[in-house]
DNA sequence: GTCTATACGCGGATAGAC
DNA sequence: GTCTATCCGCGTATAGAC
């Protein structure tokens, strides 16, 4: 009843965030390579043509999916934050929820890092994912010598390095293909950030001449 | 003239080389997503149906190509784990030159793991992967507590995750645009990784109960 | 705001000649 | 082993009607 009444509604309701969902849909069926407008306009019940009164094109929508993918992620690192009370057990927590996240929305996932956008084309886009990562930026800048905006990036840059590279892996089935991999991911990613954070001064050290 | 008689060669020498060649090319200047079969033959001066008595679709081609990303990985990797003596400087090194190689081959980065391939369906691919890693998991081997196929898997899974997410937030501009961003990048993996490895005995605890 | 219809272009892949 | 020619299908984007 009410879900006739929502895809009745789309004409005139919230098209825009219809076609984010079936985009979603797509991606999650065929990956990002094959999707396409016209499929996400088939999908929503839609003309081909009636995404362009929305979307300027095919990139536009994208990055509507992205900035939502980053709503999502936000979401995530938030309730993760909370249910941690040290610095080091917030990180690692947020290491593995970015991990997690990767596999529960995986389409998601790859419409933020598969698709190529330009974020100093979608401002939008670029504060949205600044967003989500404010809060674990200050649970790090605690861990810092001395609480510098440039040694907080260094270990933000660490720790993301070290997300992405866990969620990856286990895309690519690295960790298998059992869905008790997502928990193992999950569980390396949290570890490895420990260990990362139990090591940090080597991080702050000065490089190596060159 | 040595160029002439390559090209010339090309016809009744060696095509799936020269096709390799030409996706590469195509690769580093509009990205995998444009990349296709019949520009790939255009650019090496062959006819359109031409790389199909060579490859059997485009997935093969493209196999073929990160065969040959592996190949030239495994190059690196064995030179800096021979510029370096002990088992953590080798680990550090060879995280470093993934970075770098993931910016100075970026098409062969970029084939590697944007292509999608299954490697259960490219069994040689497989296998060129594995003999990329072998030199370091075993410098991995001799850091771990007993020495066991688990925890070097856990370790080298670890280090393989850091090294991975810097190279892919390189390439995302998260170090900047400057030509310095790939030393800069290098520099952080290497000393994320050593940070890692000297925290390394929380990775080889037991994971929290769930 | 959505539809229908259309212009335009490209890629995958095959058949058959040489 | 390579070419020419061709079939087939798909997607982007726009124009103009409703």
């Amino acid at each position: 009843m009410a879900k006739t009444q929502t895809r009745a509604s789309y004409h005139h309701g919230d098209l825009p965030a219809a076609l984010v969902a079936a985009t979603f849909e797509l991606v999650g069926e065929s990956g990002l390579q094959d999707f396409s407008v016209a499929e996400a306009a088939r999908r929503t019940g839609v003309s081909i043509s009636a995404p362009y009164r929305h979307f300027a094109d095919r990139e536009e929508l994208l990055a509507a999916c992205a900035i939502a993918a980053c709503q999502e992620l936000k979401r995530r690192f938030d309730a993760e934050l909370a249910g941690e009370r040290t610095p080091a057990g917030q990180l690692s927590a947020v290491s593995a929820a970015y991990v997690r996240f990767a596999a529960e929305q995986r389409p998601m996932f790859e419409v933020l890092h598969g698709a190529g956008l330009d974020k100093t084309k979608h401002p939008a886009l670029a504060l949205a994912a600044i967003e989500a990562l404010a809060a674990a930026e200050a649970a790090a800048r605690k861990l810092t010598p001395t609480g510098s905006d440039e040694e907080t990036g260094t270990l933000v840059q660490a720790l993301t390095g070290l997300s992405q590279g866990h969620a990856t892996l286990l895309l690519d089935g690295a960790f298998g293909d059992q869905p008790s991999a997502v928990d193992l991911a999950a569980d390396r990613a949290r570890a490895a950030t420990a260990a990362l954070l139990r090591g940090r001064s080597l991080l702050f050290a000065e490089p190596k001449a060159r």
